[in-house]
DNA sequence: CCATGTGAAGATCTTCACAGCG
DNA sequence: CGCTGTGAAGATCTTCACATGG
């Protein structure tokens, strides 16, 4: 799927798109014209022009504010991260309920008592969150965050969490990806 | 599909299973077919019989060696993390091509430097790898892992990478899932 | 002539309905 | 009678082929 690049910066083919995604081209365009004709025949899409759509579409021309339970390992390297806020992603607190470490400071952030999170949440109006606990509390966390609030959940504990319909939840399961790996070594 | 239990422990039924999963039982009963006939009848499936062939099945009956290229935040937590274990999955040696890191220790181990990984991995025939670098560096580093031999890979880093297609690559792109639970915020 | 947009064909995945067996 | 296993129906996703317009 090699093409050559005849207007860079302007425009971008869907068979440029696809060398660089890997998506093939029908699926590019396909998926493009399900939210409109964003495209110029003969031509290609505008660039500059199809990220600004693709950007409201997605709802990524804002930021969005996030809490973070859990301040273990993977909860910290996420406080650490600086690609998040990139992404438009800013997490705005972290809970824990380990009193041992309440108080102290990830960054310049400081850890709150998973207590305190309920009316936190309210009151920022904060509609998203992350989970990073062990598996055996996740369901609490969310029990709490979903009576706070919170509409859409990031769940990295390795468990179906119950939830009404209407609230999103998106599990990575990092041992799940690694045993789909093994499995597919033919 | 609440059912009841009528045979704690030895047998298990679509249903039940379909209520702790959230899978439907059609999906489960299909699934499970394509591998073999595992459930009786009017019965279920036997728990502790199912649970080993999957696990068979699923080459999850053993334990698979790791290395993990980048000790930024991600890696460290991924290193200090007991859950992979118990899923069966050992990280053995970690890489960064940064020398105030190299020699320090996570845990109780030791930061090699990325120029020792071929060898390493050539004689310890370890095939499966995650990377946890930035995205500009991942590139190189999975070139790296597949020409010393790796055959799967756990990537972190938010790029699509180039490799050969009989080599697995699962992505991992946490703003990916963030930005997922934004655009279906009603 | 080039590359999009899209109806239609094809492939795959999910759900259903029920025969079959303990 | 209960619950699996599965062919068939239905739904959805992917690919194709080509008419269309710059």
């Amino acid at each position: 799927m090699e093409t050559k690049i005849n207007n860079p910066l302007l425009t971008i083919s869907s068979s440029r798109l696809s060398d660089i995604t890997g998506i093939n081209p029908y699926q590019i365009r396909k998926d493009l014209s399900y939210f409109g004709e964003f495209g110029k025949r003969g031509i290609g899409y505008p660039v500059i022009e199809l990220a600004a759509q693709l950007k409201e579409i997605l709802k990524s021309n804002q930021t969005w504010n996030l809490v973070l339970v859990g301040a273990g390992n993977l909860g910290t390297a996420f406080l650490r991260y600086r690609g998040f806020a990139r992404r438009g992603f800013i997490i705005k607190a972290v809970f824990d309920n380990d009193n041992r470490k309440i108080g102290q400071k990830i960054g310049n952030m400081r850890i709150r008592h998973i207590q305190e999170m309920e009316k936190y949440l309210k009151s920022k109006k904060i509609i998203m969150g992350i989970i990073t606990v062990p598996a055996r509390s996740a369901q609490e966390v969310a029990d709490l965050m979903i009576s706070a609030g919170i509409k859409s959940i990031l769940n990295f504990a390795p468990i179906n969490l119950k939830h009404p319909q209407e609230i999103m939840i998106q599990n990575i399961d990092i041992a799940i990806e690694l045993e789909r790996l093994v499995y597919y070594l033919s």
